[in-house]
DNA sequence: TAGCAAGCAATTTTT
DNA sequence: TTGCTTGCTA
């Protein structure tokens, strides 16, 4: 391709980019791996980057794969190219890595096997499954969990190991159990004509690499391939963009190794470590000039992040000036932890702060109720992001059940779901019945329960309720497929299943709350009719396209609310004043994580946490904390003490946590247990007690106890009173506020 | 088959 | 502590 023609137009796309963005915008073609810190604008050079392309004349819009990994920042991206090249982009395809398989699939499946119908099962769906699949070996379901099984499964399938694959190197006896499972899951999901999320990906990447005609057919049509939050992506995904990109080059992939929290998940932060080594000829281009936070917070971040091994070398910096040092504050408990946070807010509110402006950030979703009550007590409006999603609500389920079971009446798992919702006779028992006949003759569930009466040991009353919800059910698909509109078709399977009536019967809050959730979804599917093309597959659209929407309910900004959310959720977004609770060892970073050795996941999302904070940034954690009704006793977090001091303004309560406990639990209280830092000083007075080694001047070499990681050596002294112990268990080297810590003299 | 009580486990989750 | 699953009884 040409260089593109120096027009005014590009001049403009390029305009008030810095260097390094001005680099990644106007890169020609070939490989391109954009290291994004936090905050530098990378979606500014994505979006730049996509309208360059087209208005350089590289590329048409058909012919540019954009992807991300969620719905918004797929819609925003093709909403900011809209702007810049001000005209539509309707054949650009902008959308999610599932989105994208999904569209492909709906035009190949029928090469591996499946209509265009399939049904997409999402995570509870898969689970249900899982779970069946496990029955049905006749495994013990409490040492074989269908968690555990499904994240095994899942996290084979990232790596795109089948079934026989996933056999072959199994070792132990869990995980040949979980390849027996594996197997039978598979099976069942092709019986049923369905697909999991990853399958979407790891199907897709089967019909590109057995289909050479097929690969070849995107590899010409997507000339150019971008990847948002690259970290994020799994091996599968890797793959995919391999198959389709690999070939010409023209990838860019856009990330920041520091903020990949999603391990768990499958995503594998060598693809991005490894990009320059996959692809020799890349060019790299840094974005380190953040445009949000101030140094300060920035310092923070980085000397967080410097505590990690594998990492690409970045340093943030910024324009916006020095700012305000960062607030750690300590408190007696997670109570007072709300209060302070509560106090605080409505101190800046009544400095004329908006409520929208301020964000509170917190480990574990638990964390939240005790904060919203103290919010709700004050009157605080606040919004959760997270939690229970529109289309995870039990009713919402239940209807997109039965419009799945009309489109692909092989899925069984939708066929359990609503053949008994409402109750209307049909038990556990009777489903299972007419289950195992389907699969001994080899037929859908749905042919099996059309003739009841073949069904072995039904009982009478039994094959009459099926008769007459398939009666019900069949009348349904007759109009299903005379292709009325989706929103009418919801609507009329709401009234004749009866569950709008089994809703209004309960008479209660939270059945009227789920009325309006239907009719929410009525709504949508509406909106839905009115937008799409006219086609007799307008249901299957309909329903593969709500599976891969999770975020129908998020965040609305300016609504003058303090939003609370998980530091997972945090990624992406920006707040001038961010809280970050619960920074104690075993919280922040978990104990979890401690146990599994993922420190330095739980540490990118600490640096996530920190980098949202625009100008104020304040750390809190508890003595004591009630977790599942029982108290712990947890020391501030590793990562406080990464902070640089000078960064901060720290305050311990007042009193000290004995003087509070003591005050607080009274004379007769039990001690903290063994694990506790400090245990055993009950005297009142912050800790520096002389009279059990914890406090005094402590030199280079002195051997020590700690309560949690046992016997270590002082390996360092640090200024601010901040000691460096080795510990002998695992070699780990931490380190410990000496005043606070739980250690002692050996010896 | 359905409803209730006891038992038990308990990060994070873009799709 | 909560919320879900399981097992027992009507």
């Amino acid at each position: 391709m040409a260089d593109a023609p120096a027009s005014a137009h590009l001049e403009h796309l390029l305009t008030g980019l810095n260097d390094p963005q001005r680099t990644a915008v106007a890169h020609g073609d070939g490989p391109l791996l954009v290291l994004a810190g936090a905050g530098s604008g990378k979606t500014r050079v994505l979006t730049h980057r996509v309208a360059w392309l087209i208005g350089s004349g590289h590329a048409r819009s058909g012919e540019i794969l954009a992807i991300t990994f969620t719905n918004k920042a797929a819609q925003e991206m093709r909403e900011r190219v809209e702007v810049l090249l001000g005209h539509s982009t309707r054949s650009m395809w902008v959308m999610t890595f599932h989105a994208a398989c999904a569209r492909i699939l709906r035009a190949e499946a029928p090469r591996l096997g499946y209509t265009r119908q399939f049904t997409i099962y999402d995570q509870s769906d898969s689970r249900r499954l899982v779970k069946q699949c496990i029955e049905e070996l006749d495994l013990d379901i409490k040492r074989f969990t269908p968690s555990a099984i499904q994240h095994q499964i899942s996290d084979a399938k990232n790596k795109l190991r089948d079934a026989a694959a996933y056999s072959e190197q199994v070792g132990d006896y869990f995980e040949r159990t979980v390849a027996d499972v594996y197997a039978l899951y598979e099976r069942a999901l092709h019986r049923m004509n369905a697909m999991d999320f990853d399958d979407l990906i790891g199907r897709t990447v089967d019909v590109l690499r057995l289909f050479p005609e097929v690969r070849d057919r995107y590899r010409a049509t997507f000339r150019y391939v971008l990847v948002d939050e690259y970290q994020d992506t799994n091996h599968a995904q890797y793959e995919l963009l391999q198959q389709i990109a690999g070939e010409h080059g023209n990838l860019m992939v856009v990330g920041d190794d520091a903020q990949s929290v999603y391990g768990f998940r499958g995503a594998d932060i060598r693809n991005i470590l490894d990009f320059q080594d996959d692809f020799p000829d890349a060019v790299t281009v840094k974005l380190e000039q953040n445009y949000r936070s101030t140094q300060t917070i920035l310092d923070a971040a980085n000397a967080v992040i410097a505590n990690n091994r594998a990492q690409m070398e970045k340093h943030l910096f910024t324009e916006l000036g020095t700012g305000d040092p960062i607030v750690v504050r300590e408190l007696d408990d997670e109570h007072a932890e709300a209060r302070y946070v509560a106090g605080e807010i409505e101190r800046l509110v009544d400095e004329g702060l908006s409520r929208s402006e301020i964000a509170v950030f917190y480990r574990m979703n638990s964390q939240s109720r005790v904060l919203e009550d103290t919010l709700i007590r004050r009157e605080i409006g606040y919004q959760i992001i997270g939690g229970t999603k529109f289309y995870e609500r039990a009713e919402i389920k239940d209807a997109v059940a039965y419009l799945t079971l009309l489109a692909n009446p092989q899925d069984a798992v939708s066929f359990q779901r609503v053949a008994n919702t409402p109750r209307r006779g049909i038990g556990q028992t009777s489903l299972s019945r007419v289950l195992s006949h389907a699969n001994t003759m080899g037929i859908s569930i749905w042919e099996a329960a059309a003739s009841p009466a073949e069904v072995p040991g039904l009982g009478a009353a039994a094959v009459k309720s099926i008769g007459r919800f398939m009666e019900t059910m069949g009348a349904l698909r007759a109009r299903s497929d005379d292709h009325v509109p989706v929103g009418d078709l919801i609507d009329a399977v709401l009234h004749e299943s009866g569950y709008y009536d089994w809703l209004e019967a309960e008479r209660t809050i939270e059945a009227q709350g789920r009325i309006e959730n239907l009719q929410e979804l009525v709504e949508v599917a509406r909106e839905f009719d009115a937008t799409a093309e006219e086609g007799e597959d307008r249901l299957d659209v309909f329903l593969q396209q709500i599976a891969l929407v999770a975020d129908a309910d998020t965040r609305q900004d300016d609504s003058g609310l303090v939003t609370l959310m998980t530091l997972h959720n945090a990624k992406g977004l920006e707040y001038p004043i961010v809280y970050i609770l619960g920074c104690e060892e075993g919280l922040f970073p978990h104990s979890r994580s401690i146990d599994e050795g993922s420190i330095e996941e739980e540490r990118r999302l600490c640096y996530v946490g920190i980098t949202r904070a625009m100008r104020n940034l304040t750390l809190t954690s508890a003595r004591q904390r009630n977790v599942y009704g029982a108290a712990t006793y947890g020391m501030p977090s590793r990562f406080i003490g990464e902070l640089p001091p000078e960064l901060l303004d720290r305050e311990e309560a007042r009193g000290g946590w004995a003087a509070a406990r003591a005050a607080s639990i009274g004379g007769t209280a039990p001690r903290p247990r063994a694990t506790s830092w400090a245990a055993g000083n009950t005297s009142g007075a912050p800790a520096p007690a002389g009279d059990t080694g914890g406090g005094g001047s402590w030199r280079v070499g002195e051997d020590v106890v700690h309560a949690a990681f046992g016997e270590g050596v002082v390996t360092s002294v640090e200024p601010g009173g901040v000691i460096v112990v080795r510990f002998a268990a695992d070699r780990s080297e931490r380190k410990l506020m000496a005043e606070y810590a739980p250690i002692e003299r050996r010896g």
